[in-house]
DNA sequence: CTGTGTGCAAACACTTTGCAGGTGT
DNA sequence: ACACCTGCAAAGTGTTTGCACACAG
């Protein structure tokens, strides 16, 4: 799948803002925050048209958003387009890289009485291999 | 447990808007807004007061903040205080109110070799008792 | 050609900082 | 008495909005 047929797919215009953000976050491994995608992209962007292509495509569920302590923002590509099940993020409290753990899936949660659940979010910090194995050196 | 002794226990001097608010968050059955906080508080209190007072009782560990998708922020009494295990919390989509799920544990996730976990948060969002039972009226 | 996207400036909201004065211990 | 808390003003930061123009379909 690449950009253009996603923004296709999702009857979006085919603008060189979407489709560079799309390419860059699809190619990550990581999730990328806003300043990281810019320094990926070709041209340049002003910061209104980034709000405005990241809302757009997360309303189209083609990005993500994964927020760290009400601080740290990061985009990745979303499930729909990857296919894989809702899953849980990784935020490294040393590196500060943020992840999608696409083999962590979300565990179903017994609520009480009454209350029916519609989605959960699952933010799991820590140390990632990275800087775990840097440490050993 | 009292407002006063929670201050004393932290070294924390008494001040009348760091004891409302721990009275407050103490008794709410809910996590409560900055907004709603102040409407239940006796005294009038400066923007900037509340966010050193909420940094500070944060940062002592008597209330943690919960952030929904970014934008809501709530604050409930800690775990510290009430002895109670992490545990996940709960927005319902409807009333926009949060909860903490003192009965629902965060469970235990199976991270890819190399991973070390501290920390684990979850937000299980959906409908609440309430917004379900007035929905059969 | 028409509707939508973009860039710029301004507005807005939230949060932090510096400082003078007040308060708890 | 002293350290620290508070309120006010100002600055800083992130995000949204209005508008004129550009561009995709």
């Amino acid at each position: 799948m690449i950009a253009v047929e996603i923004l296709n797919n999702n009857n979006l215009k085919r603008t060189s803002c979407r489709e560079g953000i799309i390419d860059v976050v699809m190619n990550a491994k990581q999730a990328l925050s806003e300043n990281e995608i810019r320094d990926r992209l070709v041209g340049n962007y002003d910061r209104t048209t980034f709000y405005r292509s990241f809302k757009t495509l997360e309303e189209h569920k083609i990005i993500h958003k994964i927020v760290v302590d009400n601080q740290l923002i990061k985009y990745a590509i979303d499930n729909t387009i990857t296919h894989t099940d809702e899953h849980a993020h990784f935020y490294c409290n040393e590196c500060n890289s943020v992840q999608c753990m696409e083999n962590v899936p979300i565990q179903k949660y017994q609520l009480p009485d009454g209350y029916s659940d519609v989605e959960t979010e699952v933010l799991i910090k820590g140390t990632c291999v990275n800087c775990k194995n840097q440490e050993n050196n």
